[in-house]
Parts: structure tokens; sequence; C-alpha cells
RNA sequence: CGGAGCGUGGCGCAGCUUGGUAGCGCACCUGUUUUGGGUACAGGGGGUCGCAGGUUCGAAUCCUGCCGCUCCGACCA
């Protein structure tokens, strides 16, 4: 688990005092309950078509989902960096892309008239990087990564941010002298993404993409399950049920990485797009058919020297001979994640988020706000969840218990921590699971430690 | 990009056909009441009716143009 994050980014909350525009009502314009959840919960508000600013809430669930793919990016061994929004012209033209990428570029020009763009994605921007400062093979491998927003003028933005123009994405991008060390960097992706995935809660499987004109199958996309997903999927059941828990990766030892890929490979997964209904029967016990729904959040692929080589960028090797990067690139969708966690976990009271992004880890509820007792048993149980590490938000509104059951529920925080005279008297308080609705009394002190203990704290 | 539709307080909507100076529910404010899963009553604040032009004594309503947004389909983290 991770430690509670950025405590000075965002201190400790009481609802009274928080920005929490909640919705009773449905927003006509929201199809999918992701996007509903979201605009009811007040975790975004739109700006303009596919364009969104992030509410308190949403903005903290994606800072929570950022600090889980950068601790795995570096766990795997890419190196963070910040590439900037705008990019020139130029670049895009020495690649070629700039009048491939059509419409969905945004266009800009300054005030001198040089032609600028609203980046989509930075293969070029970090093939010039990686060319002016990798020269020698010793340099090699790298991968090097950021997390920034990107804009594709899409024709039709829908879904929230699910398909949004404007949407923040991680991508890296790998360095390699040669393909044998591009499978490897390819195989470090790869696997950090199953493990960042599995991390977020989520069931994510890779499913075998379609490899477009470069060919190969390193390319591989990452689907979560979700009835409301946009694409169908077909997969062996077995690779459903695979996960990580604790297992340590060695993510220098190429041969180990490539089992845990061909595992993860060896059965039959993919998308409507490259379906084969033949091959499926055949590969794949009619027992063990899984037809689905699914979420693309993630999606990798092997390019070669593709960008390398326009761009010049080249490396020197052993015996003085000079040669293009071989490189791949690796996407997450991070702003989308945030809208297919909703889609993967929810009910008809609002969103569930599992204990790793959730915006706040537990809520302590007043039922009788104004009750000295249960003014005063708040209280101190804020303070010292605070001060063990929670991540908390007392709800201190004067309202009545059902509201405050209600917003918190629609938020979707995992843990209830219910106070009120009655139990008070007894000495106990409620301890409520979001997912299962499970209540436990408990002393304040017992329900502390449990809580500590859900989330690896002391 | 092809097809359909919608813009009226923060949200959900009615009013438009048949022009007469804007209404309902939620939310918000005040008071009383209530208090362990969205209390009840009373009072109240808030709207250039997307924008511009036109017709008319008078336009949310009719006409023209523009802008914005959504949905279905083809394309993508």
């Amino acid at each position: 688990m991770v430690s509670k994050q950025d405590s000075d980014w965002f201190p400790i909350m009481r609802l009274s005092r928080y920005f929490l525009p909640v919705q009773k009502e449905n927003p006509a314009e929201a199809e999918i309950v992701s996007h509903r959840l979201m605009l009811r919960a007040g975790m975004i508000r739109q700006a303009s078509a596919g364009i969104y600013s992030w509410l308190p809430l949403g903005y903290k669930v994606l800072r929570k989902i950022e600090d889980i793919v950068h601790d795995e990016q570096q766990k795997a061994g890419a190196i963070p960096v910040l590439m900037p929004t705008i990019q020139s012209a130029d670049l895009w033209r020495q690649s070629g892309r700039y009048d491939d990428y059509g419409a969905e570029m945004l266009r800009i020009t300054d005030r001198s008239d040089r032609e600028m763009l609203y980046g989509p994605t930075n293969e070029e921007q970090i093939t010039e990087i990686a060319g002016a400062g990798i020269r020698s093979y010793r340099d090699l491998p790298r991968i090097l990564y950021h997390i920034q927003w990107k804009f594709r003028d899409e024709v039709r933005p829908r879904f929230g941010v699910m398909r949004g123009r404007e949407f923040l994405m991680k991508d890296a991008y790998s360095f390699d002298l040669d393909k044998d060390g591009a499978r490897h960097s390819y195989n470090r992706m790869f696997v950090s993404y199953l493990r960042t995935f599995e991390r977020m809660g989520l069931k994510a499987v890779p499913m075998r993409a379609d490899s477009g004109p470069i060919g190969g199958d390193m390319t591989h996309e990452f689907l979560i399950l979700a009835e409301t997903g946009e694409s169908a999927v077909f997969l062996d059941r077995n690779l459903a049920e695979l996960s990580f828990g604790d297992s340590a990766i060695d993510w220098e030892d190429a041969s180990a990485l490539q089992g845990i890929v061909d595992r993860y490979t060896a059965s039959y997964a993919r998308t409507d797009e490259t379906h084969e209904e033949a091959v499926f029967e055949s590969e794949v016990p009619e027992d063990r058919r899984l037809t689905a729904r699914g979420i693309e959040v993630g999606h990798i692929f092997y390019f070669g020297s593709k960008y390398s080589k326009p761009l010049n960028a080249t490396v020197n090797k052993p015996d003085g001979e000079v040669v293009p990067f071989e490189s791949g690139s690796y996407g997450i969708g991070v702003s989308r994640l945030a809208g297919a966690i909703i889609e993967a976990s929810h009910d008809d009271k609002g969103i569930i988020w599992p204990e790793a992004v959730a915006p706040f880890e537990v809520a302590v509820i007043n039922l009788r706000q104004g009750d000295a007792e249960a003014d005063g048993a708040c209280e101190d149980l804020y303070a010292k969840l605070n001060a063990r590490g929670l991540d908390v938000l007392y709800d201190d509104r004067d309202e009545r218990a059902g509201a405050k059951f209600a917003t918190i529920d629609l938020i979707g925080v995992p843990w209830k921590l219910v106070v009120g005279p009655r139990g008070l008297k007894e000495g106990v308080v409620e301890l409520v699971n979001r997912r299962n609705g499970e209540t436990e009394n408990l002393s304040p002190e017992d329900a502390m430690n449990r809580l500590a203990a859900t989330y690896g704290r002391a």
C-alpha cells in the first residue's frame, strides 16, 4: 500500500469546509455511469466539449492514480521527465507526421507566425531529447517517461473523461541498441502495467493489439473488464484470474520477465478488432471462453527505428558503427482510469473506490451534529486518524444522518466510521464497509486499529 | 465526417403550436420543527429565456444568421 499522499497539497478535511458540489439529480448530458457519477459527486466540471476541470475530489483521485503509476514506472526502471504540452511543428515535419496526423492535431500559431501544436503524443520530442543526450551504447538502455496533458481534437468526444479531447496520459519511451534490448524494455513495461492496474484494484487483461504497419507481436492493449466497456473482448477465463499479489520481481532479469510475459500471453485474449472466432474456439475450451466488454487503459508497442531514423537519433556501437535507437512507446490513460475505475466499481448509490485510489480512506460520520458527546468523539477520532496517517474526511455538516450517508456513499469512501450518541452509550462506533455494507460495532480504539491495519499504517 | 436533437436560475424540466412582460421540483438563504439512512411547514433570494439581427405596440414564443452542447454511427490513451 502507498502511504498517505501529499498531505501538504491535500490538507486534512472536514466536509463543512471542503469544496464538494454534489448533485442529487443526474445531469442530462451524461450517458454512462462513470460520467454521471463524476458529475454528481462533484469530481469534474465540463469546461467545453471533451475538456474538464478537475474539482478537489476528482483531482485527489487523479493524483492517487498518478502516484501509483509513477511508483510502478520507477520500480520498473523508467526515469521521470516532463516535456511541454506545446510543441514546434518542425520536429513533426521531420518525422513526417505533421501532415499525416490530420485534423486530430490541434495546430496553433504564435505571435511570430511560428507553427506550433498542442502535443497529442511525444515520440518526436523524446526522440530528439534522447538523441541529443545519448551518444554511446554505454548509455543504453534507457526508458524515459512523463505524465502530461495531451490534446487530441477528437471528432466526437464523449463519456466524460473516458474520451475527452484533453486528457492526462503517462507515456514512456524506451531506447535500446538492438531488438533484444528493446524486447527487454517492452517486457519491463508489460509487467509494470500488470502491477500498476492490479494495485489500483483493477482486473486489466493484456490483449493482442493490431500491430499496424510495423508488424510483429510486440504490441498489446490492456483492458479493464467492465460491462459498459467500448470494446467487445474475447479471452480465456484463466487469464482473468492471474494475479501477482506481493511477489517480488527482478527487473534486470530479462528471461524472468519474459517468463511472466509469456504466462500472460499464452492464452487467447483479443478485442473485437483482432478477434478470430475460429482461433478462439480451437484454442480455448468452451467452459473457459469468456466474452465480455472492456475499456482500454493502456497500450504498449515496439516501433523500432520509426522515429530515430528520420530524426537522426543515433548511437555508436562498440565497433564504431552508428545506428538509430530501437524504441517503443508505452501509454497509460491516467485521466481515463478515473472514469474506468468507476465503470468497474459502483452500485446504485454511487462510486465504490478501491482503497488504493480512494479520495478519502475513511469518512467519520457524526450522526448527531451538535450533540456534545458525539461531536467530542468525532473530533477525537478525526484527529487521531489523521495522526496515524489515514486520509480521513469528517462529515461535520449540520445535516441529518440520511443526507450524510447519501453523500459519503455517492463519493465512494471505502470505509465509514459512524458515530452517534446511541452507540457511544454502549462505548461503540460502527465501522461500515462501502462495498459489501458489512457493519461492525467496535470501540473507537479497535475501529482505528482495524483501519490502520487495513491500510498498512501504524 | 454522415445522421438526429437540445440550449429557459447551480441541477432536472414546463411554458413556445395559438406573441401580452417567466413558472415547477431539487439545491440555496431565514425561521420554526425534526433528528440513527436525502424531515415537515412557512417565508425568501437568484434567470440579459445561448448570441446577434429582423417582424411587431409588444418576442422565451414568429423569421434569419451565428455560436455552444449532447446523442447514434465510422475513428482513437
